[in-house]
DNA sequence: GCTGGGATCGCCT
DNA sequence: GGCGATCCCAGCG
């Protein structure tokens, strides 16, 4: 059901993979959602010149630097927010960066604040899986073992939890560290965001 | 104090 | 495939 502590304190890379296949669940106001994360990509402190924290501590960064398994979300773009777990040692700026989700309850709701109905659309984005899942910046540097934002094992919801294999490629628009293979995605999978990107 | 750019998205051609 | 929307922050002066 809920992660453990350990689970989140694992490093930066093998969490990312980890991930994948859990759930991440909100409890609004407006009722639950919940997805499966189907791709992530890993931020690290050394050697990532993409990494927000790569430059040290600033008060928009400050919540990766914290203890793993808060989340830290930020503002991109004027419009847009962006999901991570945080990862590593307290102290140390990494995280993972959830861009994608599999819609499986609440549907109806990411519709509604979506406006669209094309499934696939949801969630198959970090800007998109936030307003699908009603999420924003107030969701920064929440616990998530203790909600309202959670991360779960899928067989909360499901009793057969299906086995897939993890695609590695570069990350998703950035310059900086575009060589890096710090995305992973499940293979064959219709929810994520871009299949395009240099596998590795 | 200003300025440039960014881990995006949807609509346009 | 290209671009505009839109705003916070880091870096520089």
């Amino acid at each position: 059901m809920i992660l453990s502590d350990a689970f989140f304190k694992s490093a930066t890379i093998p969490l990312a993979k980890n991930l994948l296949g859990k759930l991440l669940a909100h409890r609004s106001s407006d009722g639950i959602t919940i997805g499966r994360i189907v791709e992530t990509e890993a931020y690290l402190y050394q050697k990532d010149p993409a990494c927000h924290a790569h430059r040290g501590m600033t008060k928009r960064n400050k919540t990766m630097f914290g203890p793993a398994g808060y989340s830290y979300v930020y503002f991109i773009y004027g419009m847009y927010h962006c999901f991570n777990v945080v990862s590593g040692p307290e102290g140390v700026g990494e995280a993972v960066l959830i861009r994608a989700l599999e819609p499986l309850k609440g549907v109806s709701l990411m519709e509604k604040r979506r406006k669209t109905e094309k499934r696939i659309q949801l969630c198959n984005g970090p800007g998109k899986l936030m307003l699908a899942m009603g999420m924003g910046i107030e969701h920064n540097g929440l616990n998530l073992r203790r909600g309202p934002v959670k991360i779960l094992t899928p067989d909360s919801l499901e009793k057969k939890v299906p086995r897939f294999e993890i695609v590695t490629t570069t990350r998703i628009g950035i310059s900086n560290g575009r060589d890096l293979p710090l995305r992973f995605y499940i293979k064959d999978c219709e929810y994520i965001s871009k299949p395009s990107a240099v596998l590795c």
